[in-house]
DNA sequence: GCAAAAGTGTTAGAAGTACACCCATGA
DNA sequence: TCATGGGTGTACTTCTAACACTTTTGC
């Protein structure tokens, strides 16, 4: 027997990467909105739970699905619950069609997750008919549900989680990443510029850094020294 | 026609408290366990919701409901999914009676809100033969569901809250309070201790707090000065 | 006076802030 | 050689840690 479907619960992943300059949201939509129905909205990956399912599963299982991406660490940062989350029809009425229900979805509590994810990773196909696409969040067009405002408050998230382990900055950037990629990357999340001597002074004393021979190559400019994370 | 219950989502609540030297939580029992059913078992407040109701609504209504507690500040701070969190059937049985729910309840997922609250308040008569008690996190008994671990995940989030928001320390003091009171109650949430004139300067530089005139008295030793909390 | 807890002075080192300066590279 | 961005030196201030000391109170 097939598992049923929790019809109240639903989990939500808001998946950040960074472009250089600003961080993306990872968001999807329908290529082929079949009864024209949903062509040009963008969601947050989503689906409701199964019934025997655990929530981090859950949110492992919709990643999986919809990006083919396994194995991200993802931390819950916030259930949404309004009871009028679901007053736009045309949501409800997507949800039913995703799922396959037949009777009306009357009220859905998500548990939105959050993960830290470096933007060039590869994503597998797709669940049949839907394409995933980063876009800076300062440009996010509204999206589905009260999707933006989840992306919101998960950015605000990142802020309190990065101020108390800025490791997870880490999880953002390429292997090998130079001094000013690291400092684009925590002045786009702090809000604030850094002094670049002083910023070298903190690298310095990072115990998980590593300085390594390598530099960049073909810039106009002198080349950047490479860095590496090292865990522990 | 009554409200409606959402069989699936429920909300609970960690009202932590500081006697002076530890954090304590507020638990509630079934006084008269009418069937013999619950007696002596102890929970955190908490409730399902009604289906047209907020989250934050709802853990308003339910610390109302059992404490008599109103315009407590909460934040919610994590949702508990597991699939077997009513694996034991003495937790379930009691939900279905205390919601009067005709069917069989089959899986629920918590949204736990956190509250820090002064141990002095006063509680208003509970609900219908449960009564409310304050006892500190390390002597608590084994409680209902999950609400253990509950518990467990609450410290831990205000560890990390205080960390980055001080000031929520205030809402755990007295409105008058001793240097004494305050880093006793800080070092019982950081765990760690702290030297008393290095301490003294840090109050030295805080712009919120305010040092009073008056002493405390009684005592049989130097008389501690009193210090006031100024929001902004 | 004594015990007990409140509260102070001083120091050395670490960490953060500000700002002026030099270096490497392609065009 | 110039523009561009990478990276450095140094002085100054603030924070932190350590520890020995003085004050007030009831008994």
């Amino acid at each position: 027997m097939m598992n049923s479907v929790n019809p109240y619960v639903s989990v939500d992943c808001v998946l950040l990467g960074f472009d250089g300059e600003r961080l993306n949201a990872l968001v999807v939509r329908q290529t082929n909105a079949e009864k024209g129905n949903d062509t040009g909205c963008y969601k947050l990956p989503g689906s409701l739970i199964n019934m025997d399912e655990d929530l981090d599963d859950a949110a492992q299982r919709v990643l999986k699905q919809l990006t083919g991406l396994v194995q991200v660490k993802m931390v819950q940062f916030k259930a949404f619950g309004g009871a009028q989350r679901l007053a736009n029809p045309r949501d409800s009425i997507w949800l039913e069609r995703y799922h396959h229900l037949e009777h009306h979805l009357e009220r859905i509590v998500t548990i939105a997750y959050l993960s830290l994810l470096r933007i060039d990773r590869k994503m597998a196909k797709l669940d049949s008919g839907y394409e995933a696409q980063w876009i800076p969040i300062d440009e996010l067009p509204q999206l589905a549900f009260d999707h933006s405002e989840i992306v919101k408050e998960a950015v605000q998230s990142v802020k309190k989680m990065t101020a108390l382990d800025p490791t997870m900055f880490f999880d953002l950037l390429p292997r090998k990443f130079t001094a000013t990629q690291l400092r684009k990357l925590m002045e786009s999340v702090t809000d604030d510029k850094v002094d670049i001597k002083n910023f070298h002074k903190k690298l310095a004393k990072m115990p998980y850094l590593v300085l390594l021979e390598e530099k960049e190559e073909g810039v106009s400019h002198r080349a950047a020294r490479f860095y590496k994370f090292k865990r522990k």
